[in-house]
DNA sequence: TCTGGGGTCCTAGGACCC
DNA sequence: TCTGGGGTCCTAGGACCC
């Protein structure tokens, strides 16, 4: 039988990389990217790690470090973002017939063909990436996910490894997963650590060696397969064909908090529209919506309330989405709140073409079907889409983005030019 | 003053059926 | 006086991931 042996390609610092890939002159400076309104730390490059930055801090609570050491600061740019991910992930799949996107900056590749050293093999994939793409990445190599996770976080950690490591030819791989705190381990979250600590497990060596039964009370089957993983044994296969999607989320904070009603229905309405577009993307339809709208998570009396709405047919259809989305609204909405943030949640997806008549059903779908064929492809050519009037011409509660880098790779206007 | 967004999987418990 | 039990389906919530 084959053995398996995955390896896990992670760019080094994503969104950082990204910035510093068009802006050279980032190299050897602390840089940190912010999150959507600029309102937390979500990347942060190694000179900025060393200033003790860190991961999730609201940018707020980070100011005076920006300050006082200089820290080039850059809101998120995730069009030019996603682009860099597609060209790092299509240069990954000239290595390997057996790949699985895990996440924007994250890659596992099949191994199990490959001749010779591994090691090797992992370097000419980094110099290769570095050279077509400008991004740095590192890689671990295991004979399960979680082992190669393992690896990977170390391979980033001590420079000795020089960005790869191969945990299959390790001679003392013991030792190495003693260095490996527990809470480092892929699924291994906060509460688990918290439970895994009282009871003495500390590292990834003291976990792979925790009583079965044990972990299966605390944990479920969950926590079995980490175990097991962590002892070599595969219980996680590439994902080579993703899943079909099961719920689609479009959400923000608003650039400031809405307290008419008017706005509220304005900012549903607009990530009514985008959800469609996604759905629409993915050829699917969806059976029901839920609207949440919420104040501020950091006061007291903190008011959270959601509403869904079922569709008689199941729908991408922009309109309809609009529609629910006000209706849920007129029934959320609260004087006197400060609404910090609302989002749409679609579920129950299903194929548009297995899509459920109803014979009651009311609707033109051909109709409909051919206008959302027409926007889509009109706000696929054009800068300034089309946009529907529910979801306000000004927008004043809209993201802000006060330090967005260009868009260098997906937009005529903003290329980078060079002198 | 200012604190991200988008997902998945698992489990427990209730509803319901025979 | 006596008041079942087992199976399935669904949902909400928790925990985790990036």
């Amino acid at each position: 039988m084959k053995k398996e042996v995955f390896a896990l390609v992670d760019c080094n610092n994503f969104y950082v990389s990204c910035e510093r890939v068009f802006n050279p002159k980032l190299e050897g400076k602390p840089v940190v990217v912010l999150s959507n309104n600029d309102g937390c730390v979500v990347a942060r490059s190694n000179e900025a790690k060393a200033l003790g930055i860190g991961m999730g801090v609201a940018a707020f609570e980070a100011a005076n470090v920006i300050k006082k050491h200089n820290v080039e600061v850059f809101s998120s740019n995730y069009t030019f973002y996603a682009d860099m991910s597609s060209r790092v992930m299509e240069t990954l799949s000239t290595f390997t017939p057996g790949m699985e996107v895990y996440s924007i900056d994250e890659a596992f590749l099949d191994l199990g063909g490959i001749c010779g050293s591994l090691a090797d093999y992992g370097r000419r994939i980094r110099q290769t990436v570095k050279k077509w793409t400008g991004m740095p990445v590192s890689i671990g190599i295991a004979r399960t996910k979680t082992l190669a996770k393992i690896a990977n976080h170390l391979a980033k950690r001590y420079v000795q490894f020089d960005g790869v490591l191969d945990f299959t030819t390790l001679a003392n791989p013991e030792q190495v997963l003693a260095t490996a705190p527990v809470e480092k381990v892929w699924g291994i979250g906060i509460k688990m650590t918290i439970v895994l600590k009282r009871a003495g497990i500390n590292t990834a060596l003291d976990l792979s060696r925790a009583d079965i039964n044990w972990i299966r009370s605390k944990f479920g089957v969950v926590g079995v397969r980490t175990v097991y993983e962590l002892r070599g044994d595969c219980c996680y296969d590439l994902e080579q064909n993703p899943p079909a999607k099961k719920s689609l989320v479009v959400s923000r904070m608003f650039g400031v908090p809405i307290e008419s009603v008017e706005e509220l229905k304005e900012a549903a309405a607009s990530y009514a529209a985008r959800a469609g577009e996604r759905l629409r993307e993915h050829k699917l339809a969806a059976g029901a919506m839920s609207v949440f709208v919420t104040t501020s998570r950091f006061i007291k009396d903190r008011y959270f309330n959601s509403h869904t709405v079922e569709f008689a047919v199941p729908t991408s259809d922009t309109t309809e989405l609009i529609r629910a989305a006000l209706l849920s609204i007129e029934k959320l909405y609260r004087r006197n709140c400060r609404f910090k943030k609302c989002g749409v949640i679609l579920t129950g997806l299903v194929p548009e073409n297995r899509v459920q008549r109803c014979l009651f059903d009311d609707v033109n779908r051909t109709k409909s079907a051919r206008l959302m064929r027409v926007v889509d492809a009109i706000n696929a050519k054009v800068d300034s889409p089309i946009h529907w009037a529910a979801e306000g011409l000004i927008q004043n509660w809209g993201v802000k983005f006060l330090r967005r880098s260009k868009r260098f790779t997906t937009s005529w206007n903003e290329l980078p030019e060079v002198a």
